[in-house]
DNA sequence: TGATGTTCTTGATAAATGTCAATTGTTTTT
DNA sequence: AAAAACAATTGACATTTATCAAGAACATCA
């Protein structure tokens, strides 16, 4: 699997092969069952996780027991607690495979290592990380000015890919919306169609 | 003005006093009176902004016309439109003072020359990146979690000098509410109190 | 192939929030 | 100080969304 990472690394920048052995010497090949729990709420997590193969989603429970999926993670993906990595903190989150996955992990000490050893990669990192910035910037944008409709239409323009994937009562939680709501969503916009 | 941007920085990490002169030398000290604009949709934008002095919001305007407030920033803070600064793109978002302000801005460039030499300053424009990364998550979270009600409460606890500083129809349109909605939330709350 | 669990849909109803319009209160400007 | 502009409140009503309950559709797996 660790080539799907060497592909994903040569499309967004170029290393060597000693830096790509290095980084390979540090990566971690974790699987996951269907269901399985990559990360729980209260866990401790160190990693950068790189997802080869699968999908991943994560969430968090309210006080009602309610789940709330705060973002999905597919091949070329990274996923984590980002919060709980910095902090050092529990984690609040939980993370689950969607489906049967290979994901590559990375301690966070390593990972810096790597950034350090590898200007490119570093540089890499930062890209990303300003992307994903931005990309959530938007998706608060979005929450706060769309009707539940807009944000369910636009979920499937910007990630048709995601949107093919998961079940729809995790969509519905992902647009913080009830999945009979969703229901009845498609159901109109079906309807409108004919 | 530039006393708050050094006593900040020294909060944070320590730089020396000849590191202090270079970044002092690529500040551009700008005046913003009350409702004047920092960035209009549209344009370009490139600098990094750091608040002095002052309060300002960012937003966007949907095509009815309503304005949705993504940010608020107040001393200490940084604005921008992120996504325009990386991109070259004209800028998506308003940016405009709700109080007369003092603001540094530094260009994108600058910006990346004194991460440069200055490696402490890297480091905690880092640490804030990150920060703001989870901040935003946060905020994603909350969105799609709570109800009206409670998320202007947690706005209360987590951000009280914002709040008494800005007025109510935009701490509604930060929230994604309506303003009637949010002052008979007020009203009610107030009512529960008694 | 059943049997089981999960997911999706649909209906009835309740609750939350939005919209429009009028009114009052508060700032700002002249 | 008066006028004008802006901000907040309130009421009546419409719309959106949630909740609860039941059943249908689908997938999983033993």
């Amino acid at each position: 699997m660790l080539e799907v990472f060497r592909d994903y690394i040569n499309s967004k920048t170029s290393i060597t092969d000693a830096a790509f052995e290095v980084i390979k010497s540090l990566c971690i090949v974790k699987k996951l069952r269907k269901k399985q729990y990559l990360l729980q709420e209260g866990d401790t997590w160190k990693y950068h996780a790189f997802i080869c193969k699968g999908c991943l989603r994560a969430y968090r429970i309210d006080d009602k027991g309610v789940e709330h999926t705060t973002k999905f993670a597919i091949e070329n993906h990274w996923t984590g607690d980002r919060a709980a990595l910095l902090s050092g903190e529990p984690a609040s989150y939980n993370i689950d495979a969607i489906e049967d996955s290979v994901l590559l992990l990375i301690t966070n000490e390593n990972f810096i290592t790597i950034c350090k050893e590898v200007p490119a990669f570093n540089e890499m990192i930062n890209t990303i990380l300003n992307k994903s910035f931005v990309a959530n910037e938007n998706r608060i944008h979005a929450a706060i000015s769309y009707s539940a409709e807009e944000n369910y239409q636009n979920f499937l323009r910007n990630s048709p890919d995601i949107a093919n994937r998961v079940p729809q009562h995790m969509i519905a939680s992902y647009l913080g919306i009830s999945p009979e709501t969703l229901s009845r969503i498609r159901n109109q916009a079906a309807k409108r169609q004919s």
